[in-house]
DNA sequence: TTGTATGCGTTATCAA
DNA sequence: TTGATAACGCATACAA
């Protein structure tokens, strides 16, 4: 079935057939008509494929985060994917499983299937083999929570502002010792995370002590050993803030394992709004934002971006947030 | 940047160069290895475009889920992309927010895309439209929790024998009056459910209370105005069955806002197990599978359709679900 | 073993 | 306003 078999049975051209579905001006009123009945009687839909080879545009966009799984990312894919499926693009998506050389593949697969862009979270900033793939396969790319060494529009939480707040909440409720669980280093995340942190500090004319900074990974696993260690230092803080939002259930299960009474002997705020920060017991304090507007201001980036209608300069955009006070912190006990 | 340059470049014709990258035996040693030289010196990847235009397979699938932030999803998704990713298949996902007229515009979009195949958990198996779309656009199917009247694969998980086994065991706690909220009457998933449940009665002799059913919706706010509802009767149930992944959340909301005292005053069971359930206080008993291996299945048979090494019957295949048993269960309170 | 030539189903250019 | 025709980049049948 094609727009041959469609031409030839309302008795035009295939040009005609295409510049009727394509809403070409030139075309009859009667001849539209009649190729719009044959269109329905046939059941006939343009190939995309051929259309696309013809046209070289796939209105197909490649999504790389680390795992789908993750709330976080799911949330920015659901917004995406609204906004571009209201723009006739469709989504291609994919999980690196947080592997730098496998996130230079997908690039590299996403370029050969001729995807119009990229939205790209990817795990190591500092590896070049994805700058280079990215520069090579000269696809318009937002970067979500990430900064490379390329020209690339961005779209982002203002993760040290709401970490600076974090800590100046709780030290507003006398906290000194205050640990960050968090990872993501050589992502601007991470590192923003930690910047708000020391900001608040700083700012405070306070100094933290530094094995309260836990910075290896984002892992919920990783968030329960390194609370189990912090809970069991002579000198073991009063407040933890999990930088990441598989985190909280690390460090529950482990306070749960230790009998650790929140928020009496312990403070708890986590970066990233889940149900489980809200339904826990106690409800647990969070940094917030609008994860869906992640995705969607990346997607109507990117539409713009390949409708040409924004300048060349790489464009960023931030997503606030803000923090949603619950039961898990309280003033810190004297003694 | 084409097989033509590359042609030109290793010297030889670019009927050579897809031999070479296609791995047809026919092609001499050193010249592969000339072409091969070419291709890296150029860094010419194929047009996958084109190669699907040429051998009408785009080695592409879709999914249509109800909403790919429901962390059932999300699971299945992942585990159907890394099977699907080690077969060169690439995943096109999109949400239908539970449309059924949505779902059947997107079963066109992925036909008119030449997708090779389609996971599809559809909203409701009465419409004849998505039906009607299925058989229109001849692609095959693996069906996910669901049941269509086309010749389709299907997975999906033994929610009547988990219904029934929950059931079973709040019997053996000496509960009689067990509340089912759930949703998903016109989907197998649902109709299972709830049949699960009938048949725990049925076999012990018992009859459950008509308004102990509760079976409009499976969203979380369904399940918060439900159990309000169930505990404000004056014959109140004394467990509650949430019977999909998102309810938990509702029921917990609303048992901690009427202050009603788990397990003691009400048993919690829920189908689907999370982070919320595990960690939870108390920690929710739950139906448990691997979701994983049910997109690993679906992608599996597709793989194997696709490739033709299958039959044509279609199949079936059905991932084991267990009890994990937590601290939301109790004996119940006599008198 | 290799090259040549055709066609996949569109869109777009050019002529009529 | 319409039709004929030439690409788009690859895979493959056929010829050599």
């Amino acid at each position: 079935m094609t727009a041959h078999d469609v031409a030839k049975a309302a008795g035009v051209s295939t040009g005609t057939v295409s510049r009727v579905i394509n809403a070409h001006p030139a075309v009859a009123k009667d001849v539209r008509q009649k190729v719009l009945d044959a269109i329905d009687a046939l059941g006939w839909q343009p190939n995309a494929v051929a259309r696309s080879m013809r046209t070289a545009s796939t209105r197909t966009i490649g999504c790389i985060f680390s795992d789908v799984r993750n709330p976080l990312y799911a949330n920015i894919i659901q917004g995406a994917e609204q906004a571009f499926a209201e723009n006739g693009y469709t989504l291609m998506v994919s999980s690196s499983g947080g592997d730098s050389s496998r996130e230079a593949k997908l690039i590299q697969l996403f370029a050969s299937r001729r995807a119009d862009g990229l939205i790209l979270s990817n795990a190591d900033e500092d590896d070049a083999a994805i700058a280079a793939a990215l520069r090579a396969s000269n696809l318009p790319t937002v970067l979500v929570e990430r900064d490379l060494p390329i020209e690339a529009d961005s779209v982002g939480t203002d993760h040290r502002g709401g970490m600076r707040r974090a800590v100046e909440y709780l030290f507003s409720l006398g906290h000194e010792r205050i640990a960050l669980i968090t990872g993501g280093r050589r992502t601007r995340a991470g590192r923003e995370r930690v910047g708000g942190y020391l900001d608040a500090y700083e700012q405070a004319g306070k100094t933290p002590l530094p094995d309260m900074l836990r910075l290896e990974s984002l892992s919920s696993d990783y968030a329960f050993s390194e609370t189990q260690a912090l809970l069991g230092m002579t000198v073991s803080p009063t407040a933890i803030i999990a930088g990441g939002n598989l985190m909280l259930a690390g460090v529950l299960r482990a306070t749960q394992m230790m009998n650790v009474k929140i928020p009496d002997d312990l403070s708890i705020v986590c970066s990233g709004d889940t149900e489980l920060a809200e339904l826990a017991t106690p409800s647990v304090t969070a940094i917030r934002w609008d994860l869906s507007a992640v995705g969607r201001e990346a997607a109507k980036i990117l539409i713009n971006r390949l409708a040409g209608s924004i300048p060349s300069k790489p464009v960023r955009i931030e997503v606030a947030n803000e923090i949603v006070l619950r039961k898990s912190c309280a003033l810190v006990r004297r003694g």
